[in-house]
DNA sequence: GTGGTATGTTGACATCGTCTACATATTATG
DNA sequence: CATAATATGTAGACGATGTCAACATACCAC
């Protein structure tokens, strides 16, 4: 037999955990599951990752890079919107990104992925006076922005609009009061 | 016997499960061991709560009612402080409140525990020329800066500086650019 | 007091993460 | 090319969990 060996299990085991994540959330990820969607064992996913959370951190490491791609190709006043957008069609890949379920300090290479991706923020306000707070507000603004929209808790009939307004009624100031 | 009832078993339970949550984190709380603290039988969490949500819906639905308390108190510019001082005191609690795992649409009363604390929010903006955007963008950036400042984004030795300068640099405008 | 209802218990089941032992393919080494 | 070492996959087990069904006990209304 040659199908002993997969081939490319541990990309298979993302694309199909991916695959669940998306469809049926996070709780009905699991690494039985994303065996049997690969087509192996439920013990061969401990070759690749050695827990889930290290799984659940691949997925989260991918996560951040999607979303530094889509943040990387707008000009800064779109940046915030397609913020926004990454996590409204990636709903459950984002909650997994910043759900605290896989710790940064555990990760390096989660550490790095997100690093990347608040890079392409922080090159937005280069020239402003502070430009690390700057940026450190704009992102807590559209990431708090996300998530409150993910929960429900604004409920507006013109999503797109609604997030343009707030985000337009907002100013980066050089002196606190 | 007069120990074969609790006495109040929900109000049991939902202590045990907050001690739990907030020690042990949000994957170590579990039905059972809320019965076990509770001194109580595996099963008889299910006469008061039909399943594990359930439980996580009434611990949700606390931290957003001991919010509005901590916001509620605070003059407006030390309102946002609040917010973030809260999510930073009671981590595992406020990731519950926001981790997506408890649908709002399924339990009014977490909806309305919700809207409770957002009204201490919109009250502080009442001034302002659009009140309700103000608001929305006000809770989304410190709503952002404490999930951000929680998952390990922002690595400041001083902290609270850190969070007076983010939130000091933003300003409330009028007209969208 | 007696019957109905609320509350709690016992036992069972499927699923999950993870461990240990074993099997098979791939690679390196002579 | 043969064989040893290693990488990869499998089989079976264990304890924990959420949940269901059946049963037991306490409380309350009449």
């Amino acid at each position: 037999m040659s199908t002993y060996h997969h081939g490319d299990l541990p990309a298979a085991l993302l694309r199909a955990a991916g695959r669940t994540l998306e469809r049926r959330g996070l709780a009905a990820l699991s690494l039985r599951e994303a065996a049997r969607r690969a087509g192996v064992s439920h013990n061969a996913p401990y070759r690749h990752f050695p827990d889930r959370e290290a799984l659940l951190a691949a997925l989260a490491a991918e996560g951040f890079a999607m979303l530094g791609e889509r943040l990387r190709g707008q000009p800064g006043r779109e940046m915030g919107e397609a913020y926004v957008r990454f996590a409204l069609q990636q709903p459950q890949r984002f909650r997994l990104m910043f759900g605290g379920l896989v710790p940064m300090t555990k990760y390096p290479e989660l550490r790095n992925a997100a690093q990347g991706a608040y890079q392409a923020l922080i090159e937005a306000f280069k020239e402003l006076p502070r430009p690390e707070l700057a940026a450190a507000a704009a992102w807590s603004l559209v990431h708090g922005l996300s998530q409150l929209l993910l929960d429900g808790h604004f409920t507006h009939t013109d999503r797109e609009a609604f997030v343009r307004d707030v985000l337009g009624v907002v100013r980066f100031a050089q002196r606190a009061a």
